[in-house]
DNA sequence: ACAAATAAAACATCAGATGTTTAGTATCTC
DNA sequence: GAGATACTAAACATCTGATGTTTTATTTGT
């Protein structure tokens, strides 16, 4: 599987980033990796410059970076240190596609799955209901796409713009918000179940069935149709990861 | 009304935020309060230094923390400008924290309140069936300090800490992100519905059973009372705001 | 042992110099 | 006069080094 970057979905300027980015990146790349235990000190700014052969300046502009993400802390004095996997930006965009770098955690895709179950049947309904003529339009190509795509990777993109233009056509800011959420769910998805793509085809029927009952302005039908194709992406995961469900209802171990 | 902070319930180290911080908030702050126009260019590094009297770092560090929320957009050589809102985190706990500045957009308020309709019958199913006993715990004494509340303050707090501990039970970390969300809907609708303490123990009994059934690991029952209480708190908050539901299912005026 | 003074480490801020990119303007050519 | 080129000013990017403040650890004195 290729590159595919969640940035080669979004409207960002296409500009070369900046070292500050860069190291910002690495450094975020890393600490989601888990390299570091949370609590602990990362180096200090020196020794930061000539790890990456940079100026201070930039080192400090990365770190606000990742301070603004909720993934360091730091104390005057004391130390920068990684915060508790908790108090970290989960919703943030580069945070989601820095957990793309590492291997899918099963717990942690179930638990984005369990979201995207809760958000996306809704937002269908919703989008039933306030979808403009333009946003069905949206829709409906993104939904051809998908008929007629002949690589993997056009599959996989428009099956992401699909699930945007829904999405979008609920016409709620904060829902859309969490655009960032179902593209990493369904990128990691992709990459657990990738084998065949015969198999991705099954999801094409579900997918027309959303896209007839939101040009139908049937809220209830758009919902449980998203349902089920969610539901369905569900159960392949389950099969193909053995861990994938282990700890739901059985949570032993101490916060 | 008091200055009831969202920090005030975080579990973030009390330190005296740097100049850095304090220019970002002060710029979010207006961005958010829409003084500037989408797309437009704000002042340039040197205006902003001699604005807020601070060296070119601090607002360089500044900038690099409203970039890493998606409010600003910098590019070489043209200039800094102010991202279109739908590009914007809108659910970075600072990004909400500073609309509670302004006054409560009804528009953003229903969305708001949309969303904790999605999300919060999930999360006190799931909390039914995952929750620790020290889980429990925490909902049983935030429900027993709303019941005790002796200043419409205390009440605020507790009905704050009774969500987050619901949330929190469901034991998922993604879902645990959108506590920022269900926080900010709750401090805008006390905002609007003030008036009278007697009125907001009426939701008292519907937190009563949430409890009951997160206690009795009633699934069901647990999504229902949550559901029915967000309801209540819907219908009231339609009462109080003329606007509140104005633009449901009819979104006329273009993107 | 305990407490106060001290020293070292680490972040915070400032100031200024230099490089790069962009956008706009002027100029030159045909 | 239209279009391409060259110049210039504005604005961000990066580097350097100096100075201040806070925290932590150590030393020292009783």
């Amino acid at each position: 599987m290729s590159e595919l970057l969640y940035y080669d979905l979004k409207d960002s300027a296409g500009v070369a980033p900046g070292l500050a980015t860069q190291v910002c990146r690495e450094l975020g790349r890393r600490i989601v990796a888990g390299h570091f235990p949370e609590g602990s000190l990362i180096d200090d700014e020196n020794k930061l410059c000539t790890r990456f052969g940079v100026s201070k300046s930039v080192v400090r502009e990365a770190i606000k970076l990742l301070v603004g993400k909720g993934l360091l802390e730091v104390r005057r004095g004391s130390g920068t240190r990684v915060r508790r996997r908790a108090s970290w930006n989960l919703l943030d965009d580069d945070v989601l596609a820095w957990h793309q770098g590492i291997e899918p955690k099963p717990e942690f895709l179930r638990q984005l799955m369990d979201v995207r179950q809760m958000v996306e049947p809704n937002a269908a309904g919703w989008a039933a209901k306030t979808a403009t003529p333009e946003q069905i339009e949206d829709i409906r190509n993104a939904q051809h796409d998908m008929e007629q795509a002949a690589s993997i990777q056009d599959f996989v993109v428009a099956d992401a713009l699909f699930h945007r233009s829904v999405l979008r056509a609920a016409n709620n800011e904060v829902l859309i918000a969490l655009e960032g959420v179902i593209f990493s769910a369904l990128l990691s998805s992709i990459k657990v179940t990738n084998s065949d793509p015969r198999e991705n085809k099954r999801s094409l029927p579900l997918h027309r069935q959303v896209l007839k009952a939101i040009e139908a302005h049937d809220s209830e039908g758009a919902s449980s149709a998203m349902r089920e194709h969610l539901a369905d992406t569900y159960e392949r995961l389950a099969g193909a990861l053995p861990d994938f469900n282990a700890k739901r209802g059985a949570k032993l171990q101490g916060e």
